[in-house]
DNA sequence: GTCATTCGGTTCATTATTCGAACCATTGGT
DNA sequence: ACCAATGGTTCGAATAATGAACCGAATGAC
C-alpha cells in the first residue's frame, strides 16, 4: 500500500458517530504505527483536510473538503440536481426523501429532504452508512448492479437490524428479482421498525448505478393509494435525476411506471 | 515536502475555471516528475479524490470529497448554517449575498444565495478565489488578521482589475483602518465593474476571522437608505453566523452596528 | 506524595518506497 | 511518413517513510 492510500485511509476512519479521533485512537484504528499516523495528520493538517480541536487536540475533517466538494460540484452538480429533485419528491409524496452514492463498496447516505405535511416523519442524518441487504436503496442498487457485485455482497454474513430484517440470501435474491421487474425495490422495517421505504436507482452515463433516490415513510401512514403515488413518483423522479445527471438508464429497465 | 503533500497538492489545482485536468497537465502544473503525478493520481482514484472522464482520460474530483463534506457539515455545520443566514440576509436586502471561507493563503468564495427581488442581480459562482485587496470579503478578512498576515499580502504586486481597484498598499491600509472602526468593509467596483459590495469578518473560537460574509448590489441600485440598510442587516447576520458557528468576535470589533 | 498509565509528540538508524530519465504504444495533425 | 503530442510503464539510484524507544505533561489510584 502507497503512501498517499495510507493517509487517505485515516480520512475513511471518519464517520457519522465518529467526527473527532485523537492520535491513539486513529493509531489503533488504522493499525498503524503511531509515528507514521502521527506525521500523516500533520501532512494532511498542514493542507487543511483535518484540523485540530479543543484542549485534548482531537483531530477532525478540515475545511479544505468543503472547498473539493464545491469545486466538484460546480463541476457535476450532483448535489444541487439532487437538491431540487428531493424538494420536489418530498413535497409530492408528503414523505422524508433521500439520495445515496455508491463509492467503492459502501452505500452512503448524501443528502434528504423532509416534507413539513406531517408531524411524524422519518428522521435521517446525513453521511450515514446504508447496509445492502436492509435497505431499500442497498436492494435498488445491488439490483441492478453487475450480478459479481451483488454475489460479493450477500456472500458476507448479514446483520440483522430488526425482526423483520430479511437475512437469508435466497429470499434477497427473490426481492432484487422483483426489484429488476419493478424498477424499484421496497423495505418493510428491515433497517429501522416501522419505516416503509422505497428506492429506485441512479444511473451513471455507463448505465451502471451510482447510487439510489428513496422514500421513507412510516409504517402507520402507508395505505394502497399512498403506495401506489409514491411509486410514480419515485421512478418519475428517479427517471428525471438520472437524466439531468447526464446517466443512462440500461436496455432493460422498466421504461415507464409498473406502479 | 512529504509525498502526502504533494499528492494533496495535486488536488489544489483544481479549480474554478480548470475542473477537469490531464495526466501531462497535471504534471506541468504541478513541476513534479510525469510517473510521480501518475503514481499518485492512481492512487487518489483507487481511494474516490479523483475519477477519470471521457475518452481523454482527464481527471477530475471525485465523489469521496462529497462524503467527507456532508461527513465534515454534520460534525461543523458551517455550510447549513451559512445557508439559513445568507437566506435570510438576501431576503431583508434584496440583494446577492455570499460567504467566503480563508483556507491557508487564499480566500475562497463558499456558498453564494440571490434575491428574486429584483431582475437585475450580481451573479456570482461558488468555489471562486476572491483577491484580498479588491474585494470587499478580502479587506475585511484583512483587517481583523493579524498585522503580519495583511503585511505579507499587500507585498506581492497587486492585480488591477478595472480602473477602480486600489493598487497602493498605502490607499489599501486607510481602508483597513477604516474597516476596523466600522466593522466591516467596503469595495465600489474594485472586482467588477458597476459591483458596490459591503462585507464584515467572520469569527472562529480564537477570534481571528475565519472567512467573511457579504453582500453584493450594482451600483446603480445603492443609495443613501438602501446602503445603512444593507450595512445593519450585514454586521446583524455577521454577527449572528459566527455566534451560530461557536466563534467570537475580538474585544475590539465594534460591538453595535456603527451603520 | 508516589507510582503507573495514558496522552500527544519526537528522535534516529534502518529499510522500504518513491523518484525520474528513458522508454512504449496510441493518437492526431501536417 | 513523419512529428509531436498524449497516457502509461520500467528500473537502478536516491530519498523519504518507518517504528521502537523515548520525552514531558496530565490524570487517576492508592
Amino acid at each position: 500500500m502507497g503512501t498517499v492510500t495510507k493517509a487517505l485511509s485515516l480520512l475513511a476512519l471518519f464517520n457519522q458517530g465518529r467526527s473527532e479521533i485523537g492520535l491513539s485512537d486513529m493509531t489503533r484504528l488504522s493499525g498503524m504505527n503511531k509515528a507514521t499516523v502521527y506525521r500523516m495528520l500533520s501532512e494532511l493538517q498542514d493542507m487543511g483536510f483535518v484540523e485540530q480541536v479543543g484542549n485534548d487536540r482531537a483531530y477532525r475533517l478540515g475545511p479544505e473538503v468543503l472547498r473539493l466538494a464545491a469545486l466538484r460540484e460546480a463541476a457535476v452538480p450532483l448535489l444541487s440536481v439532487s437538491r431540487s429533485v428531493l424538494d420536489q419528491l418530498s413535497a409530492a409524496t408528503g414523505e422524508t426523501s433521500h439520495m445515496s452514492l455508491l463509492q467503492g463498496d459502501q452505500l452512503n447516505l448524501l443528502i434528504h429532504c423532509y416534507s413539513p405535511r406531517h408531524a411524524t416523519r422519518v428522521m435521517m442524518e446525513d453521511a450515514e452508512v446504508l447496509s445492502f441487504h436492509a435497505t431499500s436503496s442497498g436492494l435498488a442498487v445491488l439490483a441492478f448492479s453487475p450480478p459479481e457485485f451483488a454475489r460479493r455482497k450477500l456472500a458476507i454474513p448479514l446483520q440483522r437490524f430488526t425482526d423483520q430484517t430479511r437475512t437469508d440470501p435466497a429470499e434477497i435474491r427473490v426481492a432484487l428479482d422483483q426489484a429488476r421487474a419493478n424498477g424499484f425495490a421496497e423495505s418493510v422495517g428491515g433497517f429501522e421498525a416501522d419505516v416503509h421505504s422505497h428506492a429506485a436507482p441512479i444511473f451513471g452515463a455507463d448505465q451502471i448505478p451510482i447510487g439510489a433516490l428513496a422514500v421513507a415513510a412510516p409504517v402507520s401512514r402507508m395505505t394502497t393509494e399512498s403506495r401506489s403515488a409514491i411509486r410514480a413518483q419515485l421512478l418519475a423522479s428517479a427517471r428525471d435525476l438520472t437524466q439531468r445527471i447526464g446517466g443512462f438508464a440500461p436496455a432493460g429497465y422498466p421504461a415507464q411506471s409498473a406502479a
